[in-house]
DNA sequence: GTCAAATACATTGGTTTCTTATGTATCTTT
DNA sequence: AAAGATACATAAGAAACCAATGTATTTGAC
C-alpha cells in the first residue's frame, strides 16, 4: 500500500527539513531511503520531486551543501542554515496544527504517543 | 492565523465527502461557510477550488444533486450516492493513516481524542 | 430607499508541486 | 560481464490549488 500522491503534496519541504534537523548532515539519495525505510515503503520520495526541492531550499538560504567524493561519485552533503532551522520548526508546528484541525474536521481518532 | 495553502492540497475532496457523509446534503457555499466556522478561519475554501471539485465529483458519480430556489435565486444540493458513500470512508481512512505516518516521520505529539 | 455586504453560482488564467521519463556516470554483486 | 544499486540532474506534463472576474439576488444598516 502506498498513498494516493497528491497527499503527499505540500509535505515534502516539511518533511525533508525535519530530517535534516535530525541528523545533521544528509545527501539526497540517503533522504529518499531513509523516508522510505521509516514509512515501510508507504510514502517513496521520486528524485524528480526531490532534487527540485532540495534546490529550491538552498536558493532560499535555508540549507547549505558541500560535495565530497566517494571514489569518482560525487555525493552532495546538504545542512540545515541557522534560518532552516527557524523555519523547521515553523512547518513542523504548522503542518501538527494543521493535522490537529483536520483530525477534529474529519472526526479521526488517532493512536495515542 | 491560516495554513500556507498547498497543505490543503489532496485534502479537499476528503473534507467535502466527509461533510456530505455527516449532513446528508450540502449547497457549495454552505461547505465553505461550514468549514471556516468549524476551522475557526483557519482553513478557507475558495470558490475557484470548491466549484471544480463539487463538478468532479459528480462526473465520476460519487454524489448526486438537485437544485432549489430560494425566492429566485438557485441553490444547488449535492448528496452522496452509494459509491461516494464507500469512496468517503476510502479517503478518510487513508488520509488518517497517512496522518499517522507523518507523526511518526515528523515526531509530532497530537492530543489525544 | 439606497448602498454595501452577504449569498450563490460559475469560469479563466496562472502558479505550485508533484509524477513520469530520461539522461549520465559509478560502484557492487553475482 | 551484466544487472542492480548508488547518485546526481533536468524536462515535459498533470493535478490541484488560488486569485480574479463575472453575473445575479437578497439582506441589513444608515
Amino acid at each position: 500500500m502506498n498513498y494516493s500522491s497528491e497527499l503527499l503534496k505540500g509535505t515534502l519541504k516539511t518533511i525533508v527539513l525535519k530530517l535534516l534537523a535530525d541528523n545533521k548532515k544528509m545527501y539526497g539519495y540517503e533522504i529518499t531511503q531513509r523516508v522510505k525505510e521509516l514509512t515501510l515503503d508507504k510514502i517513496q520520495i521520486t528524485e524528480g520531486a526531490l532534487y527540485p526541492t532540495l534546490h529550491s531550499l538552498e536558493a532560499d538560504g535555508f540549507v547549505t551543501t558541500e560535495t565530497e567524493f566517494i571514489g569518482k561519485r560525487v555525493r552532495k552533503y546538504y545542512s540545515l542554515s541557522p534560518t532552516g532551522k527557524t523555519k523547521t520548526k515553523e512547518k513542523v508546528s504548522e503542518l501538527a496544527d494543521f493535522m490537529e484541525t483536520m483530525k477534529f474536521l474529519l472526526d479521526i481518532k488517532t493512536k495515542t504517543t
